[in-house]
DNA sequence: TGGTGTGAAACTTTTCACAGCT
DNA sequence: AGCTGTGAAAAGTTTCACACCA
């Protein structure tokens, strides 16, 4: 592995490309440009080139990129080529739809375990696995769907996901759009 | 409202500020430093000043921000003092679970339809909600859970949730702290 | 004294534009 | 001729550090 940390914006992009290239891959294309890869993902050709030569010179210019090619690349240095283990913490309406979730399964992710607090809940079956209580376990990353900040020792990587920030995010720019109908159409209700 | 737009990396982060000072406000908190607030939401305090700073000079020197005056400027700000309905797109296991969660409901998003394209789905009652096809509806803003690119026409936004790239984005960042365990004790597999 | 508000500096990310390879 | 790879410029974001006010 090279030793230069890819920077986090294009870490971020990665995982993108590569559901868009195993995508291609289906379909039998063989190569790729960065730009065709650009419109597919949605940004832009300079920014595929750039994020791309982090990984290496894998291009051929004139040509593009071998999708087979770039797909491993991508998922050696996202570290896909090995397995992680994912335990569930929470069984509730969330947590059951995770266990359940095919975007996971698909893309090399198993439920390891699901745990939960609820002395209720234990024991029962969920997506073929018996609910756990919740013990001191060896968690190293931990993607949180809680709204709330964690406190975690150091070391542990936490990425966040708060399902209703990302709709006050939208309703953010929602209003500036009925604001912009409004400079418009004077006169005009702001959301009809 | 003021017509520069906020910076998109600060309107990211105002929903935290809001959930962190709705719970302060429960907690009878009356007012808040920057110091404090960039304690409980893990940013720092330099970063705080300047975002609420996008929201006018809301701060008392030597005192602090109040917290239920900020609360009211920053849902204000979001577009968060009107009502905005929801629909829910694909009523499987996600689906399902988005129309009970609560986390919505308790920031003031309501479904308002449950809409599916498969027919065997149409008419069954899902959190008090009777599922019905899908039809072209005056959507402005979609939060995507499904794992492609969406091609929406001009003035839609659009923000993707995807569980799996989030998973992703963590193992290339555990996958570094294996290696960096593996160079300071050689000999040590990376991961145990 | 304590803490905001903000220019300026530092850093990160994006975009431009083109040399150079196939 | 076509497309990559990349320096350099531009834009955006974070952090610093301090004037200034309650």
């Amino acid at each position: 592995m090279d030793d230069r940390p890819i920077p986090e914006a294009t870490v971020g992009r990665l995982p993108i490309y590569l559901r868009t290239l195993v995508e291609m891959a289906e379909n039998g294309v063989p190569t790729v440009s960065s730009e065709s890869l650009a419109e597919a993902t949605g940004f832009n050709s300079a920014k595929v080139r750039k994020d791309l030569s982090h990984l290496g010179s894998y291009g051929t210019r004139g040509v593009g990129y071998d999708v087979a090619y770039l797909i491993h690349q991508i998922r050696r240095e996202l570290g896909l080529t090995q397995h992680w283990p994912v335990v569930i913490v929470g069984i509730g309406n969330l947590g059951h739809a995770l266990a359940n979730y095919r975007g996971f399964a698909e893309r090399g992710f198993r439920a390891a375990a699901l745990l939960d607090n609820d002395a209720a809940k234990v024991g029962e079956e969920v997506a073929g696995l018996r609910i756990r209580s919740l013990v001191r376990v060896g968690i190293r990353s931990i993607l949180n769907f809680a709204p709330i900040a964690l406190a975690v020792p150091e070391g542990i990587s936490v990425r966040k996901v708060d399902l209703a920030v990302e709709l006050q995010i939208l309703t953010y720019y929602e209003q500036r759009k009925a604001a912009l109908l409004d400079v418009k159409r004077p006169g005009r209700a702001a959301l009809g």
